[in-house]
DNA sequence: TTGTATGCGTTATCAG
DNA sequence: CTGATAACGCATACAA
């Protein structure tokens, strides 16, 4: 600024507030000062504006995995919003373990983020302690509880669960299994399904859970140890995600098995491809984009107006009917 | 510092070296040092950390879209590498808008990373000053090109586009059509593949051209475009990623057409439901992690040794062929 | 092994 | 409308 300032014929500070603010500097001024910057290649140096003024325009979002579509798209709709006030985002994957999340937290935090944006509700201790000693805006998307650090946007996983385990019964079916994924929140669903499913119809319900993450490969590995290794004969199935789904059609079709006659499925996420493979996808769906919208709206009246309204903020889940239940 | 250097009864300088090299700093001070830091919660600021020091430990990365997994996996193994020495990164989505990356990459100069992973080959002028004026390690990944603005790691779009329009004529095909998203590389891929598959077998090659996104919907809409309004009648269908070969499937089969007898499809991409949906859809592989180790690889040599190796890095393709062809 | 002085490139505060 | 001056919180060079 500087080397700017002398070339435009004006002082340091005086290129600052062009920058900052260019109504407090006169057209002249101004004028000669973007010309002597475009002149040097001039890029501020952001580090150095943040440290002076205690704001970096930085978000810091922390989700367990950027493949995953689910994730991907919040974090996309999410910095979109954010991205149109001038904030940056810094995305980090935290992966499923709870250690690495406090890890990342803090090496976040020493970045000096002016907000921070988590998945789920479950955070450490130790990451409570420092996420509140920070003093920012914190919103904890994809799942909701009545004690948030800040805020949470998301939808109850248990709700969606014991929903599912109605619908099904409903459509007739007394007969259920579930393919599930290493997700704390797929087994959430999981486990409230099971428990309204068994009230409602009796019986044990059969789980194939898995530690990586869903695939294709492990709906079909899923679907076949229901069957081959748990005694599942027939009836629906739960999934923890679309994905898992659409592999448990494809064992089924492998299988020469009828969807829904013998096997039917249930998925969750509604995936774009859900809708379209045969038979369509029954799934539970979850406005992704939604939630980042609203996690981004959350922070910036939190940063803009110092207090956020709402703390809990319940989007909700719909249960979409197709043909494979 | 100053507070916990009080509270350890040290100077701040003493704190920071604590906290860079613990081995410059005699065990008791040391633990006394860390005792305070627990007590006050303290989280060093690399804001002035970076600024003082001028290495911020912040590499950027820029990419089309994080919700396609071929550019999300290869960020996730691009970060996983650079976190592990010690580097966070710094992710924006440029779209598909040459001039939305030059305001982009200003934005992220201007935090002074101290790297910076581009994708494509393609940058405005502009853009290229401004990265050749950050003086800092730039790697452009998933093409290559014999003058990068430093280093790039990829593979050749136009060897794949012919490589595949050669598989497919050495399978027996004399038809083909193409169905593609809005990627400057995957128009690049599709001509290729046309030019040489016309050289090869003669005719005309119609196309179907999405300016957006890709998504298995986009592939059923391209094969109905291609037999109801291109006069494409059967043949081999090359598609810019396997979410379309997939949705090329899907409506075949709502035709009732024979795959691969009456049309056949190639995707690229070679993503984890390409196996595994049926028929298995032959496709072309790149591997995406490799791409992003290699890209974090090239990037440390870069910022450690102040001197790259070498500056084009081609990691090639590979045709799998599977029952779709 | 530890401390002192200085500077990194901005913004904020106050004067002119 | 513009300028001087003092932080911001740390790292670096040098000295002890």
């Amino acid at each position: 600024m500087e080397t700017v300032g002398r070339l435009a014929g004006v002082s340091q500070v005086t290129v600052s507030r062009a920058l900052s603010d260019p109504s407090k500097v006169s057209p002249k001024t101004l004028a000669k000062i973007r010309e002597a910057i475009e002149m040097t290649g001039f890029v501020p140096n952001a580090l150095a504006g943040a440290l002076a003024s205690s704001r970096s325009k930085l978000i810091s979002a922390l989700v367990p995995s950027i493949r995953n579509v689910v994730y991907s798209g919040m974090v996309q709709s999410f910095s979109a919003v954010m991205r149109d006030s001038g904030y940056q985002i810094m995305l980090s994957e935290t992966g499923f373990e709870p250690e690495d999340e406090e890890k990342l937290i803090e090496a976040h935090l020493s970045r000096r983020p002016d907000a921070m944006m988590l998945t789920g509700i479950h955070h450490s201790a130790q990451a409570r302690r420092m996420l509140l000693g920070a003093d920012i805006p914190v919103v904890e998307v994809w799942d909701i509880t009545d004690s948030p650090i800040d805020v949470c946007v998301g939808f109850s996983h248990t709700e969606t669960g014991r929903a599912v385990a109605d619908f099904a019964y409903a459509q007739g079916y007394r007969q259920a299994g579930c393919v599930s994924a290493g997700d704390e929140r797929a087994r959430r669903r999981m486990r409230a399904f099971s428990e309204r499913f068994t009230r409602l119809a009796g019986g044990e319900i059969p789980v194939a859970q898995f530690e990586s993450q869903a695939s294709l490969e492990r709906g079909r590995q899923g679907l076949a140890q229901l069957m081959d290794g748990q005694g599942f004969t027939g009836g629906v199935v739960f999934c923890s995600s679309d994905l898992l789904a659409h592999g448990v059609l494809v064992e089924a079709r492998t299988r020469g098995l009828d969807v829904p006659g013998q096997v039917a499925v249930i998925g969750f996420g509604d995936q774009d491809f859900s809708a379209f493979v045969s038979p369509a996808i029954t799934t539970v769906r979850v406005d992704m984009s939604a939630f980042g919208q609203s996690a981004a709206r959350a922070v910036l009246e939190r940063i803009e107006a110092q207090g956020g309204t709402q703390s809990v903020i319940d989007l909700g889940f719909e249960i979409v009917a197709r043909e494979s239940s």
